[in-house]
DNA sequence: GTCTATAGGCGGATAGAC
DNA sequence: GTCTATCCGCCTATAGAC
């Protein structure tokens, strides 16, 4: 937003381009077609953004900062690993019901990213994915965990909240509150009585 | 197969197919990349299948035909619910291991397909969930699980498996057994001890 | 800063020789 | 059944008028 709280031009197209990304993939989107969600000529738009990549790389590095910030800001709070474990879940549903399309691009749509800035994404990823996993790894052996094996434990919670995209409808029968505390207890507890 | 072992020039056309789309998306791979993979020319492959579409249409159908069926044998097995649904958790891991970039392509690519065939799949694969959610909540009316919310717990098991694909290399430091073990642990029993 | 026009390349698919 | 040649459309991006 700018100082009179109206988005910028540049910030209308990064926003429909993610919303068009999401539902017809990268390589389905033309510049025409984000050019006419925005409402002006492809050619007009060069004169906001670099290229199609540089839509790309701004909405994916955008997201990947987030991650990466909110985990560090979690590591140092005095919680519990369960309550720790807790904050991230609640942190990625928060961020896919807030700002669903570009999370989805996030998820998917990284790999076309030019060579260059694939490595910076993919190892900005690897570190968030390896943070995530220590906190597990702590909490069993504090033995506030069971012994799972950890990285399966990770991959298990991160696909649970991947695909709240492609199914969650904010205001229906659920709402944001009750799918973190219902997904919550699914991955802590498990389905199965004890 | 054919009746001599050997796969035909359509198998092979097909399996090429879903690898590059796999990786590179049903946008992102050209007839001319399916091609080179295989050995021939674009134009050649024209003699074994129809189109680009053609191609997406047989790995989306086979594979969710496959879903479906196993449901269907698992719904009538005397098991117990918590039985019928370990079942289905290894039943998708092994689809997965087995058969994994045609079950990507399944995933992610289902939504180009043309208009007419996109109602097909999006129902079967409704059918297909309603059959899955319906065996939860007839866990939970027996008292064998808890009292989740049927839909968050059918999507997190299936968001679970899906994302397999996305990090298991076979024969590494997990078997698909261990891997499958430890899975149905998680979503079964929970992370948290208690 | 927006437009029209267009360059230059790659896409799926077909025609027709062999 | 495989090839070469090619059609024609859409793609990203740029040039230059206004």
């Amino acid at each position: 937003m700018t100082k009179n709280g109206k988005p910028t031009k540049r910030q209308i197209i990064l926003e429909e381009a993610a919303k068009l990304f999401k539902d017809k993939g990268y390589g389905g989107t033309s510049m025409r077609d984000i050019a006419g969600q925005v409402g002006m000529e492809a050619a007009s738009m060069y004169n906001h953004i670099k290229s199609k990549d540089e839509i790309l790389d701004n909405i994916c590095f955008r997201i990947s900062d987030v991650y990466i910030s909110h985990l560090q800001e979690i590591e140092q709070q005095p919680l519990s690993f369960g309550e720790k474990i807790r904050a991230l879940i609640r942190m990625h549903i928060q961020l896919m019901v807030e700002d669903g399309p570009a999370v989805s691009v996030a998820n998917h749509d990284w790999k076309y990213l030019p060579a260059a800035r694939l490595n910076d994404f993919t190892e900005a990823r690897r570190r968030y994915e390896k943070g995530f996993a220590a906190l597990i790894a702590a909490g069993i052996a504090a033995g506030e965990f069971q012994p799972v094996n950890s990285t399966v434990a990770l991959f298990t919670i991160l696909s649970s909240v991947r695909w709240i995209e492609l199914w969650f409808k904010p205001g229906r029968s659920l709402s944001a509150e009750e799918l973190e505390e219902h997904i919550i207890t699914m991955l802590l507890n498990g389905l199965e009585k004890k």
